[in-house]
DNA sequence: GCCAACGTTGGC
DNA sequence: GCCAACGTTGGC
């Protein structure tokens, strides 16, 4: 079976819930509480091997923080069936589960934060979503060469395939 | 199937 | 804290 060709992403964050930080200290974390059908249909998407910029969403700045690697394909959410969490959705049922998480596992934190604004004055980013006005699409495709760019002007280590 | 009301995201 | 830009919900 011919192997997939890799696949890029941004996965968004707020620092002060899951920074990058946390994915360094936990190594692999099951990425819970996508509650949007687009997010959510990225996600499965994605498989196992594919990099993904971890994201710092309202942040100060916000900005591309580090890489992540998706470690597992897409499974059902533990977090809608728990009354208890925010996340949890009385519509889904077990037998058809509404929404899906991936697990990623850590790869680099930048050394520096490539914030928005500086992903948006770089004229090779053009039409990258996340700079574009009102993205507030948690999960979303990256082109490889935006890829590459955003590691480049973090002067990242990671090699890309 | 339309669309008004409402809720959320996320930059600023 | 504001608000633009959506996405979802539910009455009709």
């Amino acid at each position: 079976m011919a192997k997939r060709r890799t696949k890029y992403w941004l996965m968004k964050s707020e620092p002060d819930v899951y920074s990058i930080d946390h994915l360094e200290r936990d190594g692999t974390e099951s990425w819970d509480g996508v509650r949007n059908y687009q997010a959510r249909n990225f996600m499965r998407e994605m498989a196992v091997g594919d990099l993904a910029i971890f994201y710092h969403s309202s942040a100060k700045p916000p900005g591309a923080a580090g890489v992540c690697r998706v470690s597992r394909e897409a499974y059902p959410d533990d977090s809608q069936f728990d009354k208890k969490s925010q996340y949890y959705d009385p519509k889904s049922t077990k037998e058809d589960p509404r929404w899906s998480m991936v697990d990623v596992s850590f790869v680099e934190k930048f050394d520096e934060l490539v914030s928005l604004e500086a992903l948006k004055r770089d004229p090779k980013l053009e039409g990258m979503r996340v700079t574009q006005k009102g993205s507030r699409l948690s999960v979303q495709p990256v082109d490889k060469a935006h890829f590459q760019r955003v590691l480049k002007m973090a002067g990242a280590k990671t090699k890309i395939p």
